[in-house]
RNA sequence: GGCGGUAUAGCCAAGUGGUAAGGCAGAGGUCUGCAAAACCUUCAUCACCGGUUCAAAUCCGGUUACCGCCUCCA
């Protein structure tokens, strides 16, 4: 049985999910204004991983996610560059695909872009004033939290110990126009030249909460299975998600809150954000650090875990990469020279190591416990791999359920194309080795050995001949 | 001030009552002409104090440290 820790209840629960083997999950995705930093690519690379192995599991998954593209900071941004708000998203959009492709996040079912969605937007504000709920100031349109009964039940957080909090903080020009301090934003009021859409309350745009809202239900339903996002989301953007959702529909909004941690940066610890300045980007970790590799060390941590993004984490998230692809290369290798038939010894452990990495996954994607399953999948496949004789249909169970379980993870096995020298060109270089090994030439041998690992190509001499890698 | 999260070997980290999974790094070894890859062996008493128990990393009480949310933020 899966089971998931979910925020609303502060426990894991098991999961039911509303249509029998069908998941329907929303995640938060980010304000389209710059390149997305790591801790953006975390949550994602988190929720995709939970997609993936609800996939493996047999599920079926409809998968949204959102784009803001209309906000304070794209218009900032857009002013800076002198261009227009739908510029600067269609370009960091795009760069998001194609950061996360890096990192092989499969695209959602659904990327709604809040600027494509004004008409739903402006028909759910007016369904919550209609209700009581919202209220019209000055062009803008605020909700009435106070009235929501739950409000503060996702983040634990009471009205009255939000009102000293919300004192501490400068009081903005919004503060005048709303009749509690925690009310918050449904619509805003464009200033002059600002981008802006007609609605009953003049020309304006969506504040930032109700765009999920409005967009989660209109492609999941009213409710839906799951809700995630990053942390900090859980107060006050989810709690307001709620509120608005649950007075609109009257319906319960999402049965499972799922919250990935935070991702810290350097030895410092501290937290990563674009407003502290000390945010990487994607964009320019990938120049240098192999994609796969950053997302498995990513994908390795369990989702509510921070990660601390260090050289020192990434090295060994290489490693233990390295050691999965190894543990692939050894087995194919034999496949030429294997048997037919099945080792059912193997088979028995190959069954009971699935089974460890199905139940440690089930427990709230338990990662660190399926990792070590597969690590231990790999030894499996590396003692196999040495014996003198092999059958391909171990070899071939031992391999798939690798690339299986490592395609949870969101890796993928197989050496990666490099076209640095051709195949045939290095096969020309082994045989000359060969023979100058056969006449005791070892200088010889060993030149060439070294002139191809400068050109990354890694020989490696085995019992059942000299095979080549590229780095 | 309110809410929440962490604290296990050099590092990452599993583990909610019975004498500490797994991985990285390190050390030794096997294999190899030498390497590479792989395999084998080796490496901790669980932040601190007190309590409960035949028995606690695991339960209870207290202390300390670090982090996050309460304001845009994955």
């Amino acid at each position: 049985m899966l089971s998931v820790f979910n925020t609303l209840t502060r426990q894991k629960e098991p999961f039911k999910p509303i249509t029998p083997g069908v998941v329907k999950m929303y995640v938060c995705g980010p304000t389209v204004y710059n390149y997305i930093h790591i801790g953006n690519a975390r949550s994602a690379i988190a929720f995709d991983t939970i997609r993936r192995y609800f996939e493996y599991r047999g599920y079926h998954v409809d998968y949204v996610s959102n784009f803001t593209d209309v906000d304070d900071k794209l218009i900032k941004r857009a002013a800076e560059d002198h261009t227009t708000v739908p510029a600067v998203a269609d370009r960091f959009i795009q760069a998001f695909m194609e950061d996360t492709a890096a990192v092989n996040i499969e695209p959602a079912t659904a990327h709604p872009r809040a600027s494509e969605n004004i008409p739903e937007i402006i028909a759910f504000v007016q369904v919550l004033i209609d209700k009581g709920y919202a209220y019209e100031s000055a062009g803008d349109v605020y909700y009435r939290a106070r009235k929501f009964k739950n409000y503060g039940q996702l983040s634990d957080q009471r009205i009255d110990d939000l009102e000293v909090g919300a004192s501490q903080h400068t009081a903005d020009e919004e503060t005048d126009r709303k009749e509690d301090p925690i009310d918050f934003a449904l619509w805003k009021a464009a200033k002059p030249g600002e981008i802006s859409w007609d609605s009953p309350w003049g020309a304006g745009r969506p504040g930032w909460h109700i765009e999920c809202s409005v967009m989660s239900t209109k492609y999941l339903g009213d409710t839906f299975d799951i809700h995630g996002g990053g942390q900090d989301l859980e107060f006050p953007h989810h709690e307001n998600e709620i509120a608005q959702s649950e007075a609109k529909t009257g319906q319960k909004f999402a049965n499972y809150w799922l919250h990935n941690g935070f991702v810290t940066v350097g030895d410092d610890n501290e937290k990563m954000s674009k407003s502290l300045g000390n945010f990487v980007t994607v964009h320019d970790i990938i120049k240098t650090v192999d994609p796969q590799v950053l997302r498995f060390f990513m994908a390795t941590t369990q989702y509510r875990r921070p990660i601390q993004y260090t050289q020192g984490n990434l090295d060994e998230a290489a490693n233990n990469l390295d050691k999965l692809r190894n543990a692939y290369r050894n087995l194919t290798f034999r496949l030429k020279d294997a048997t037919t038939g099945t080792d059912e010894a193997v088979s028995a452990q190959l069954k009971t190591l699935t089974d460890n990495f199905v139940t440690a996954m089930d427990d709230d994607f338990n990662v660190q416990n399926g990792v070590a399953a597969v690590y231990e999948l790999a030894k499996l496949a590396n003692v196999y791999a040495a014996k003198a004789t092999v059958q391909s249909g171990t070899l071939t169970a031992l391999s798939e359920t690798l690339v299986a379980l490592a395609g949870v993870f969101g890796v993928t096995l197989a050496a990666p194309a490099n076209d640095s020298l051709a195949d045939d060109a290095i096969q020309a270089l082994i045989d000359e080795r060969e023979a100058a090994r056969k006449a005791k030439d070892f200088a010889k041998a060993d030149q060439i050995r070294d002139d191809l690992k400068a050109q990354g190509i890694i020989l490696e001499d085995t019992p059942q001949g000299v095979r080549f890698r590229k780095e």
